[in-house]
DNA sequence: CGAAAATTTGACATGACTCAACTGGAGTGG
DNA sequence: CCACTCCAGTTGAGTCATGTCAAATTTTCG
C-alpha cells in the first residue's frame, strides 16, 4: 500500500532498501470513506498526509457554516496544515474525503526521527514544498488576473478528468464563486 | 553584509564556522536602486534571492502593461521564481526594487554544490518553503473569504509600518483591487 | 519651480451575489 | 418498484461591491 509513497519519493531522491524500510516503519495507512473527515476544525493536525488514491478537500467555514474550499489533493499529493502541525495548535480548517480515499500518514512524533535517519527526505520535502509553493503562487496570480468565467474555462480545459470527479458546487467554491454563477457560465456554453 | 543571511540560517539550522564559510563563498551581494529590476519578463531566474535590507516586489503584466503585484519581500525573506529557476525557462514575472535594496544571491550553478557541501541547508530551505507555502495558503483563504475593504483594514492593522513604506497603488494591487477603490475606502474612514 | 506621478473624487457600468422558485436525479423505505 | 425525500443543479429578478473612465488635486522629486 505504501508503494505509492516510496515510488513518489524515489522520483525525487532515490532511496536505498534500508531507507525504504525506515520510511515504511514510520508511516501508517488510513482508509477514508467518502465524506469522512481526516481533520476537523478545532483539532490539531498531527500528521503529514500523502494521498495514495482518492481525493481530499481542505476547506474553512465561516460563522454561518458556509464552506470555502482552499485545496484539493489527489493521488501523489500531500495535504498538510503546516500551521497547525508546527504550532501544535488547533486548526480552523477541515480536511474531508471527496471520494473513498487511501492516505499514508507520517505522525508528528516520528517525523523528526525519520528525517534524522533518512536525511535525504529533507531534500524531498523541500522540493515538494517548493513545487506546492509555486502552484500556490500561480493560483493567486490566476485569481487576481482572470474573471470567474476565465478561471472556470481554464480549469476545466486543463483538468477535464478531475472536473468529472467532483460535484459542481465544490468546483465553484474552489474557483472562488457561487454554484449559481457556475451554472450560468455553463448554460452560456451552447 | 552576508551576516543577515547567516544569522537567518542559524535561527533554523545552526552552522559551524566552516559551513558558514562555504555559504559565504557561494553567495554574492547585489545592491539595487529603487525601481531597479532584479528580474524582467523574458529572462531566466538564475538565483535564489535573500533580502538583507529594503523591499522587492514581484509582479506580472498583461497585454496592456497593467501590473498585478503577487508578492512583496522585505528583510529576511526570500524572493525566488521557482518555476523559471527549475525549468531554466524565461519567466513571465518581474522582480523590482521598491526601495534601495540589498540582495544576497545564490546562483543556480552553485546551489547544488552548496547543498551537497552543507546538507543542513536542505532542511533550512525546506522550512523556509513550508512557511512561505503556509503564508500563501492563508493569503488565498483571505482573498476568498473577505471583501476588499476587509482585506485592506486587516492588512493595514497587521502591518502598519510596512504600509508606510509602499505607495498606495502597490498596496491596492497586492490586495487585489484598484487604487481608486482603496482611496474610497480610506475616505470612508472618517 | 515645474513636470510627472500619485491620489482623490464623481458619474456610471458591470461581474458576480443573493434569494427564491423550480427541475431532475439518487437514495431510501415501504 | 413505486412514492417520497433530499440534495445538486438551474433559472430569473433584483442588488451590491467593485471596476472604469475622466477630471481635479496633491505630492514627489529632478
Amino acid at each position: 500500500m505504501q508503494d505509492a509513497l516510496l515510488h513518489h519519493i524515489n522520483k525525487f531522491t532515490p532511496l536505498t532498501e534500508d531507507e525504504e524500510d525506515i520510511v515504511l516503519a514510520c508511516t501508517s495507512v488510513q482508509q477514508l470513506k467518502k465524506k469522512e473527515f481526516l481533520l476537523k476544525k478545532g483539532q490539531v493536525c498531527t500528521t503529514y498526509n500523502f494521498i495514495a488514491g482518492g481525493c481530499l478537500r481542505c476547506f474553512s467555514t465561516d460563522d454561518e457554516d458556509n464552506e470555502t474550499i482552499l485545496q484539493f489533493a489527489i493521488e501523489n499529493w500531500w495535504m498538510i496544515d503546516y500551521s497547525s502541525f508546527n504550532t501544535r495548535k488547533p486548526t480552523h480548517l477541515n480536511i474531508q474525503a471527496v471520494e473513498n480515499t487511501v492516505v499514508i500518514k507520517i505522525h508528528y512524533d516520528v517525523l523528526e526521527t525519520l528525517l534524522e535517519k533518512v536525511p535525504k527526505l529533507e531534500r524531498y520535502f523541500r522540493i515538494i514544498a517548493q513545487r506546492a509553493l509555486d502552484a500556490s503562487h500561480r493560483r493567486i496570480e490566476y485569481v487576481y488576473t482572470r474573471s470567474g468565467e476565465e478561471r472556470y474555462r481554464y480549469f476545466s480545459k486543463s483538468f477535464p478528468q478531475f472536473v468529472q470527479r467532483i460535484p459542481q458546487y465544490m468546483l465553484a467554491s474552489y474557483l472562488g464563486f457561487t454554484p449559481e454563477f457556475l451554472s450560468k457560465i455553463r448554460a452560456k456554453k451552447i
